[in-house]
DNA sequence: TGCGGTACAGCAAGCGCTTTCTATGCAGTA
DNA sequence: TACTGCATAGAAAGCGCTTGCTGTACCGCA
């Protein structure tokens, strides 16, 4: 059937122990000998039994990525950035590793249940990527998978996401109250006093923090905010546009939309400009990620700037341990505004 | 240590065995010793080893999609459909599987590595999304791979990738030919003569096969192409930039720009504002695959729709053998030609 | 010449689970 | 009462690999 060891070490006329040494590397061959193995490996076609050897060695080169919309280039990026960095395969260090990304699809169930299949596989590190459920039950349930793990030696990151103390986990945590909050700023400095806002999904808390920024902008102004002026929906284009309906029908006056990130932005401008309202002239809008295609859209949008790159690479490197956890375990990384053509001063 | 079968064996008064039959349901246990399993379970925290079980079951639960690059919503779109449909966890049927993505990055290694180390790890099914790179060398050794695989009894299913002959593979293949002529057709069809082509990466199914449809389209309509009107890019938005300006700059006269996809298309309408051109007036803009974002562009870009999310479900169901292949093997999937404001007539 | 040291190579004991085969108990049947 | 048959449960043999420990040469040095 399949070849195994023992018909390797078979014909390299050695035992199974130095064919095992061999192919792992750690432990001293004789070149001659090296080399008589390697070749009936190549004879043979041998592929090492991955369940078996993660057995027998109590270790598993398999590493989850755990992602929340793989459809989402929010996600998609940080999930890529983490992967080349886990070495993968073409990665710089090391073992070959099997990086994989799992989809939650944003539900709790899912999550929980992708934890402990990678706990089944004895993962040798877990990314956990963007925004957590905020339901009590569900993130205790969560930190108790994460201490789990942490115990059973797999390394925790957190990446883009709120710390979860006690659990061992490494966070590396988005500014986004502050990015929500500088970019109310902004639009508030342009001279608007009425902002919608678009959040995203209810118990999330990237939706949260987000929203918390802009309204600790407003409250820093002094501008009380009418309950009309915020609607919630999901992280997508479609809520967007019906969002942003939605808030024309409410109260008209408005001078400014704030979406939850770009996609929701971009369905905001669609729903404007379908309204006949221009950008900026009659509305403003301001969008949050800074995705690759909120540049082009039309007119250019102003946003906070995510490094999400940047960030699922460092991410990527503390669970390969080939990075230094930051100090407490927790570093927040900053979003950077982007002023662009979207966002200008209110119409008189 | 960690909780082992014995030990929950010992807590519930039973025997190894009985417990592994409890947990895999494939054998009939009385109600009463199902419960006391059970409970034992629960109270002790126990976590089946992974790969422990997969060496003995000689089976995993592993399922693997292969994709060219991640943070691509193109990609991403069709791997969260087939994840959603291998059941992953929260999916419909049967025991739970882990529905892994692999980003190879487009980089030829990288996917033949993935492939070995799905193979490894024994995987219940693979996945291949997206073109296939077109070196010869690589792409025999991906054949043997993929026959190796199936011989193992791993399914293999290509989504929106070239057939893979005597590999045992089932392809769901998109009519990028036919979708790239009836995009050109259409442009023509409004009077172009002269049209632009930015083409994907070179070595690549995909490219070509959009290329030739683009080409086969002018040779119908008796249009001779100049050699400067095709230039080569990779598949993102920068790079739809510079090809455009580069385009521009060999021939001004160019009334129309098609590109390889839809990011590409975004970067030229960039390029083609930054020249002081109006996107359709002086110059129509067509993308490919129709992304969300596509009819967000202003004006709205005309491209030909793929059914990304309904090929991935059903490549995903085909994986998990829940639904019947495709006679031979192959399917094609059709596009659909989308036209929208960025296409109009030639200028004067 | 003899002995400690070094460099390899092999033996064999598991790793934690699945599964075949073999009890065992008890109800039903003759 | 004796026997057959069914429903469960357990014993034990691996699955294919890793690794601690045990040889066995062979080298250098005293």
């Amino acid at each position: 059937m399949t070849v195994t060891l023992a018909d390797v070490a078979a014909r390299a006329q050695v035992s199974p122990a130095t064919v095992s040494r061999v192919l792992n590397g750690n432990y001293p061959v004789a070149a001659s000998t090296r080399e008589r193995v390697l070749k009936a490996v190549d004879d043979l076609d041998y592929v090492l039994n991955g369940p078996a050897s993660a057995l027998a060695a109590a270790t598993s080169d398999l590493v989850g990525i755990l992602v929340n919309d793989i459809a989402d280039p929010f996600f998609g990026i940080m999930a890529g950035a983490i992967q080349s960095e886990i070495g993968g395969p073409g990665g710089r260090a090391g073992g070959e590793r099997l990086a994989v990304v799992c989809n939650t699809g944003g539900s709790p169930e899912r999550e929980l249940t992708y934890l402990t299949l990678l706990q089944r596989q004895r993962a040798a590190a877990v990314v956990l990527t963007g925004g957590a459920m905020e339901d009590a039950a569900h993130q205790a349930a969560v930190a108790v998978k994460l201490r789990k793990l942490a115990e059973a030696g797999t390394r925790v990151v957190l990446c883009g996401r709120p710390p979860a103390p006690d659990t061992g986990a490494i966070a590396l945590t988005f500014d986004n109250r502050g990015g929500g909050r500088e970019l109310t700023d902004h639009l508030i400095g342009l001279g608007h006093r009425r902002l919608g806002y678009i959040a995203g999904p209810q118990e999330r808390t990237t939706t949260r923090h987000r929203l918390e920024g802009h309204r600790a902008a407003l409250a820093a102004h002094g501008i009380e905010e009418d309950p009309r002026w915020a609607v919630h929906g999901r992280y997508d284009r479609q809520s967007g546009y019906e969002a942003t309906l939605e808030l024309l029908r409410r109260d008209p006056s408005l001078t400014a939309v704030v979406a939850a990130n770009d996609s929701v932005a971009l369905g905001a401008c669609a729903a404007l400009r379908d309204s006949g309202l221009r950008i900026p002239d009659d509305v403003s809008v301001a969008g949050f990620d800074d995705l690759p295609f909120s540049i082009d859209a039309v007119p250019a949008l102003t946003t906070v700037r995510l490094p999400l790159a940047e960030a699922g690479a460092r991410a990527g490197r503390i669970a390969m341990g080939r990075e230094e956890a930051p100090p407490g375990g927790i570093a927040t990384v900053r979003g950077e505004l982007m002023v662009r053509g979207s966002s200008g001063g209110p119409r008189e």
